[in-house]
DNA sequence: TCGATTGTTATATTAGATATATAACAATTT
DNA sequence: AAATTGTTATATATCTAATATAACAATCGA
């Protein structure tokens, strides 16, 4: 899967790679079990530091999104099979985003549905087996 | 409204009082055209520095919640007459979400179960008139 | 008109986060 | 035993977050 970081961004590189690495285990572009690059190889292919793709690896880790072992490396972890507790991160984001929709004056409906097609446009990558 | 603050918390105090504020808009307990404290009063209030609050106001300012003059100070915007255009955010944000719930295992149904329902809380705290 | 209050801008300082650079350590597979 | 993996340790540079003072600029009200 490739990996790009945009160096003029807002959000930090670790980040950047935290967030495609999600996408990418969502879209089906990473499977369960799968290796992915060792920190030094995707560093280096992506022209930043060793220490920030080790950064975004163990937030990947500590969300139970990935498996980190000596030697063998990062593994993916898969869909539903985490055993970490991100749900309070994700209603809490999704309060605030819950809010701002109710400013912009968005209906439930509207906002229920927009969640959906988000969700469908991802889950339909991984479903076409991508 | 009330607003308080977490010093020891992960996210920055100006990211803090924004939020609370859409919150704090979204659930009605400030209404359109209400004023907000000014700069200096919030800042003693809640002890932090007329800069911080300045930066938070400004971001409110910049995503079209609040309005900003002199002497008048923060008036809020209301619900649905913003003009500015949050919906590329909002939508992106919302992406990630959605990615990390099917990470999470949960179906579509769902997550935007998960996204009504955080907007109903809210939008319900409004409706009665709080 | 004057004065007070408002947001705004400017400058400086401190602390923390981000990212880099090197080096070495520790575990594990081959 | 050797090589590859994540990990830890230092050090450095840059940026953000937050504070502290001070001054400026707009505007409302007396």
């Amino acid at each position: 899967m490739l990996i790009t970081v945009d160096f003029l961004s807002d959000s930090p590189i670790y980040i950047q790679i935290y967030e495609q690495i999600v996408f990418g285990i969502a879209a089906g572009s990473l499977c369960s079990g799968e290796s992915l690059p060792s920190v030094r190889r995707l560093a280096e292919d992506i022209g930043v530091n060793l220490h920030t793709v080790n950064k975004a690896y163990r937030l990947l880790s500590d969300d139970g999104y990935i498996r980190l072992e000596h030697r063998t490396g990062a593994q993916v972890v898969g869909i539903g099979l985490s055993h970490a507790d991100i749900m309070p991160y994700l209603t809490d984001r999704l309060r605030l985003l819950a809010a701002q929709a109710v400013v912009l004056g968005m209906s439930e409906r509207e906002f229920a549905n927009l969640a959906s097609e988000e969700y469908r446009k991802i889950d339909s990558k991984r479903t076409a087996g991508k």
